[in-house]
DNA sequence: CGACATTATGACACCGGTGTCAGACTGTAT
DNA sequence: ATACAGTCTGACACCGGTGTCATAATGTCG
């Protein structure tokens, strides 16, 4: 009655060595069945898999690391402001790795950092990676770019700009997504659109901008300079662009954040000032974190498949590390508009 | 020029046979410097030391994993809505971790998932993990507890209510937090006070509600089992909550509920009903989440030191590790009161 | 049937550390 | 000087796998 649903067997450690003594072949044999490398005849193949299953045999990971200078784990570089960014990325990096028996190292640190090269370099040798996924703005810096390849340590981008290099890079119609959002405002009647801009190191800032740019061009909408406001994705910068927007006279009657996090801070002095949304402002972001349906209204946004790219990203990087390939993979996801209450046709008071 | 800025060396690998042999001794007394063993001589002790910065020497983990059967990896389980609290914990675990120089597991999983222990036990044989932490609601799983017992797993619990059992554990004081929470809403003049609960499986679930439930007692209010929502602190739950609190009639003052996405839920109700918060309404979260602050009015509610609890849970988890002691390690922080705009005294309409 | 290519297998060193144990070298008491 | 305890050091096996290479068994072809 003890023990009971613990499935027991002897608690006794399995090892290679003992399995391939209980089944009659070399360590080595064992190994190759392991690996599913060819050269073994298909009845001690076999013999050996039913071993496996009898003892319940699991490879040991550290071993096989030490032998074959692997670690089995991918590493994770992030900095950013928004958590369920990062949550997002994590839960589609975990996936794959998981898919793949390997493990997921996270690793945030600063991109203007005081040393952000002695910082990975610090990584690599105490946790020897065997590979990097690197989620915006990582994705983009060049330098450490660079120093990766001198290492010699493959990696994936996530959400980059960079186009035509030889990695693995997966990222979303940023540009694309930004020029809808616009063109739906722009079709509710909107002509006076702030933009609050991201921040300057990611390279989806200036995509999303380029977007609302060339949304303005398309309809015969003159771009100014003075509805733009600097922001950084960060709810703080969102505030401090929210109160130069709506200190604007004519106050514009749209405002559309480059995230969701600085279009809550929009809603919030709006909310505030007792400025009516969407009836006298409509609001937009772009990301639909959670927040944009946590609030009211709930903001129009625009959804990008995070998990999948870093997935993609983390499957593909696993790929290339067990069988490095020349051709490098780049794929583009689509981002989807979102509309919820916090945009509106203009009213014509 | 080239290579400008990388620190170069001879990019070799750096081995304990090559310190040995570079320092003129042998590979064991490289090894005995390394962890610190004692019987060697000052002089020895020196010499070694000083080509591990010549050579810039970094051992392997790999390698002494192997040697010392052990990962230098802790697993960090978790299953909550709540993205804020999970990257909450994990920036505490991390902190600790990287202090250590051991590496940390991130492991989602379901605490009502089809087999839990067999999800875990998958997780123990492929990593080999040498502990584990666990958060809510895993900290009170006895289910969870007995087989990492059985299996001599060193673990941690975070924020659990189990008491005076052998393990480590630390954990805030809830019951107090949402004491002082009641009865700041109390003292407002609120004596209707609603009451959201959190997941059943959540030791801080009971806790939270057994603070609210003294504060009334303490101050002579009734408790109406009415007044009382079962939610499960997602955001969702609170939103339906929010919905059978509000048709009550007389509709309550003052809502309280068990977490800040649930009292944001509450808030978003209340304002697509144009029920004013707070001079309508006071509501109350728990946690001190981001979005406490990002919506408006901001949310009054309880700080917990979630990433300090979960910090010293894997510090004192690795110490555990590396010298089994037998007093277990307990200990109980501080909650503290936030007040935002979301409160305010009762008006006497 | 011999020459040779191909497949199947195991012996053994090796990855980079740590544990065990024996031996050399102190210092101190007899 | 002898005995003995304590300190310092290195040789060697070992952790649990994989890589290299030799060799045995089998198949193919002229």
């Amino acid at each position: 009655m003890s023990d009971a649903g613990l499935k027991g067997k002897s608690m006794k450690k399995v090892t290679i060595n003992s399995v391939a003594e209980y089944a009659g072949v070399s360590k080595k044999t064992v190994s190759r069945v392991l690996n599913n490398e060819p050269n073994v005849s298909p009845a001690t193949r076999e013999k050996v898999l039913k071993v496996f299953e009898e003892l319940n045999y699991k490879p040991n990971p550290i071993a096989r690391g030490l032998a074959q200078n692997r670690s089995f784990i991918i590493g994770c570089l992030y900095d950013n402001p928004s958590k369920s960014y990062i949550t997002r990325v994590q839960s589609g990096a975990l996936e794959a790795c998981q898919k793949h028996s390997y493990n997921l190292l996270i690793h945030p640190c600063e991109l203007r950092g005081q040393d952000l090269i002695d910082n990975v370099d610090q990584l690599l040798t105490t946790s020897r990676l065997d590979g990097i996924v690197l989620t915006p703005p990582f994705s983009d810096s060049n330098e450490l770019i660079a120093f990766l390849k001198q290492r010699n340590i493959p990696y994936a981008r996530v959400a980059s700009a960079i186009e035509g290099d030889d990695s693995i890079s997966i990222r979303s119609n940023d540009e694309q997504g930004a020029f809808e959002l616009t063109e739906h405002l722009i079709n509710l009647g909107h002509t006076e659109i702030a933009f609050i801009k991201g921040h300057p190191d990611h390279s989806a800032t200036e995509n999303r901008f380029s977007g609302y740019q060339k949304a303005l061009t398309k309809h015969g909408i003159e771009y100014r300079e003075r509805l733009v406001a600097e922001g950084n994705f960060s709810y703080h910068s969102g505030a401090d662009s929210a109160k130069a927007i709506l200190d604007l006279e004519p106050r514009p009657t749209a405002v559309f954040a480059s995230n969701d996090y600085m279009a809550a801070a929009v809603l919030k002095l709006a909310t505030q000032r007792e400025i009516k949304v969407p009836e006298q402002l409509s609001i937009a972001g772009f990301d639909n974190a959670p927040i944009a349906r946590h609030i009211w209204p709930g903001l129009t946004t625009i959804a990008q498949p995070v998990e999948e790219m870093t997935r993609i990203a983390v499957e593909e990087l696993i790929k290339h590390i067990s069988q490095p390939q020349e051709a490098p993979f780049q794929q583009v996801l689509e981002a989807k508009l979102i509309t919820r209450e916090s945009t509106k046709a203009r009213s014509n008071s």
